[in-house]
DNA sequence: CTTTTATTTCGATATTTAGCTAAATACAAA
DNA sequence: TTTGTATTTAGCTAAATATCGAAATAAAAG
């Protein structure tokens, strides 16, 4: 849990976890939304992995980022219920 | 809310939320739960008033701090919504 | 006014981190 | 098998961070 936390500590890696919700995506597509090098994304990717914040399928040339959800819920509603919080009630819960 | 994640990315300041949950503390109080320097506890306290977690009031030679609840929520929780996570429902929610 | 207690600031050091360029690797295609 | 494309590794620097002991500050107590 501590590098989950160290992991969301810099805002580059927290959006790429925010792109990733959507769909997996390659490196090369996830490192164009940034202003940054290739090989500082890639660094950034491997303090993901490391977390077991994504996971990486290579496919030919390319190697494709995937979210894994649980491990990222976890850690933020574990730490988020040691507070008591209750999420806020959206529109999806409504219907 | 980087200042908050950044905070939250160090296990002792993760540590004094949690104690303060329960009540408000002095910085000697705090202290004595870790196995570092008072100076090493202040930097942390320094850091956590910087992401406005909590804040200090001074009473004579002690000074007191106390957990702002509200900004901590709002950075968890908002962060959380964005990928859509729904609290595990609790014992409490359910009375 | 001097001493004691609680805490912070200062100054130094060691470690970690984010960033870069250049080089290496892994495949696919020609 | 040479070339091209995608990505990572290596090696580096600069900046940020965590830590310490010693000194400074703030307030109360004697």
């Amino acid at each position: 849990m501590n590098s989950v936390f160290k992991a969301l500590s810099d805002p580059t890696r927290r959006k790429v976890l925010v792109l990733l919700r959507e769909r997996p995506m390659t490196a090369g597509e996830l490192s164009e939304q940034f202003p940054v090098s290739r090989p500082t994304m890639s660094a950034h990717f491997n303090v993901l992995k490391e977390a077991d914040l994504i996971d990486a399928e290579r496919r030919g040339t390319t190697v494709t980022y995937r979210l894994k959800l649980t491990v990222l819920e976890d850690a933020l509603l574990g730490f988020a219920q040691v507070f008591g919080f209750k999420p806020p009630s959206s529109k999806e819960d409504e219907k």
